[in-house]
DNA sequence: CTGAAAGCGCTTACAG
DNA sequence: CTGAAAGCGCTTACAG
């Protein structure tokens, strides 16, 4: 590999030209500029990112560690984390704490290591202060996505209360006052707000929320698959039910697809986050679409934002989720008397 | 921040003795070392990875740039990359070529400038050899992912053809003989090997491919969906049909939809890669599951092996797609006079 | 068992 | 308009 004096020599020049004329940083005679350039082509010189960003104490890339890619949503904020960094010319180091705090700090450590100009980091759910800690230490700047707590940082995430009330809000309009949730780990902030976004927008119907008909814990197919399956079977089981992400909504179809109800007749359901190609389901599904790929894109932003300033006060960005109607939620409350003997077989019909 | 100067300082030792308490590379007296630690303890001390990737010319990364990490399947790869790579303590450098060769070749200058250790690429599909050159003009290691070529480089994709002739064997097995494919671009290697299995599998049955019914082209859902439907409304139309990717399956089940058929038992239908939870789509769907998080895994095991041993001659690798038979082809094929007269209203029935 | 010193490939005041 | 030189924070032969 031809380095920076490979190329001075062969210009008969100083590095500092040759520096020069590769950053365009400052004015160099048109001739000199061509020497240098030519030597360049025939060496084949290319920079070295680490040098320069050892020399600068500025590495121009930014970390990103995510607690699951495999979900849409997060995979979108990396779309966006990334399209945002490339297009200002900033590397983009991707880590996934696979929701465990150990697995977070640990690539936290590795990223700053690595000398990264800022952080963007989802934190896992059993997340401690620690990894805050070590980055705020580090005085590298940070910026908290999706799930947003108390505290005076930059985060970008979205406003999960208003949905869940105006998805409550909708299906009471339809008449249902009967309603379940798969709400899973009320730790995770999203989740806990989409809670209270249940809660409130219940009271505002004049509703009281009805324990039995809340499944909370972890976020499993599995358990949520068993845990509404024991709502569904219930004699005041709901009429309308609202998942409060994909991973919940899958256990939940399940669980609705062997109790034999139909959707929209039997049940009404939504799901916040969904599935890809949400509207391919039968019937099509009710979903809150968070805007995750400008989740990443402001992040990024705001991250830049803070490197170029880092006195600016932290805020916090809520971006509207999208409620996107569908058939799944097209029905009136049916009074369980009204189901048909359960069986596995069920008949849906299309739009 | 505190530099190895100030530990060493600190504990009175050479910063040579630092660098090897910090590394383990040499003995060190356990008095000197608990000197040496305390002053770490002190200083908050942490080693810049960006300085020893450049000392040791070796930076603990590696690069991956794919196409579209939006698509489930790279999605991924992405992740059995990045669990791969942090087990191993590299750091993972993510870039997205968008399926643009510009950006693709931008991509691969911007992560060898970082002195990136090995690279793993899933080319775009108008790749041209320039990102090729200057990668082995660098002598950087490198793996393809996902589209293999016939090229002497150690690749990692799937058996495509093989999967797809199974899939053909299968149909024809449920006595099929008017066969539809919507195949994407041939540019592509992976869509090209689905096609070329598509045309083995025909010839195995004594069938042969009928060019009106396959539909060619980009991989967008709306132009799957108009040539689809184009297909659909012929009076010869397929019993059966496969689409060799994501989306293109979603354009095909808009024009399935909007045709009024019914699946299986108007037409059987399979899609290669398909829909993350595809049990929850009515019907549930016939699709080619491909291992991409082995593929990922696998290609980082060629990349640190090539690294270990540059001499190592070439090796392509294809992992096993899995065939996962639902509801979608159960079916029988039907004559098209047997169809309903034409409605977008559909009765499908749930298993 | 440990240290002095060279050097990785750059950038950038400073000087002319 | 350009160059000589210091220095970013490390590692690692070399020497003792």
């Amino acid at each position: 590999m031809a380095t920076i004096v490979d190329v001075a020599r062969l210009a008969g020049v100083s590095t500092s030209t040759v520096s020069h004329v590769v950053n365009g940083t400052r004015h160099v005679e048109p001739t000199t500029r061509e020497r240098v350039e030519a030597a360049i082509q025939a060496t084949g010189y290319k920079q070295d990112a680490l040098a320069r960003a050892m020399k600068r104490s500025q590495s121009d890339s930014i970390g990103l560690i995510v607690s699951d890619p495999g979900e849409p949503a997060f995979a979108e904020m990396v779309r966006g984390v990334e399209r945002a960094a490339a297009a200002l010319g900033l590397t983009l180091l991707l880590a996934n704490s696979a929701e465990d705090p150990q697995r977070e700090l640990k690539a936290a450590e590795v990223l700053l290591a690595r000398r990264v100009d800022g952080l963007i980091l989802a934190r896992s759910s059993g997340s401690t202060d620690d990894v805050l800690v070590e980055i705020e230490r580090q005085g590298t700047p940070l910026v908290l996505i999706d799930r947003i707590f108390d505290l005076p940082l930059d985060q970008v995430g979205v406003k999960n209360a208003e949905a869940m009330k105006e998805l409550v809000a909708h299906l009471a309009g339809h008449g249902h006052r009967t309603f379940g949730l798969v709400g899973g780990d009320l730790q995770v902030p999203t989740l806990r707000e989409r809670y209270e976004g249940f809660v409130t927008g219940l009271r505002a119907e004049d509703l009281e929320v009805d324990e039995d008909l809340v499944v909370l814990g972890d976020v499993e197919v599995e358990k949520a698959y068993e845990h509404t399956r024991a709502v569904l079977n219930r004699p005041d089981r709901p009429t309308a039910l609202i998942a409060s992400g994909t991973i919940l909504a899958a256990g939940a179809l399940r669980a609705i697809e062997e109790a034999g109800l139909r959707l929209p007749d039997d049940l009404s359901f939504a799901t916040f986050d969904g599935f890809d190609y949400a509207d391919l389901f039968e019937p099509a599904l009710t979903t809150v679409r968070q805007p995750a790929f400008d989740v990443g894109t402001r992040a990024l932003q705001l991250l830049t934002e803070r490197i170029a300033n880092p006195k600016t006060k932290p805020r916090t960005i809520r971006l509207d989720p999208r409620v996107e109607y569908r058939r799944s939620t097209d029905g009136r409350p049916s009074a369980p008397a009204d189901l048909p003997p359960r069986t596995r077989r069920v008949r849906t019909t299309k739009k």
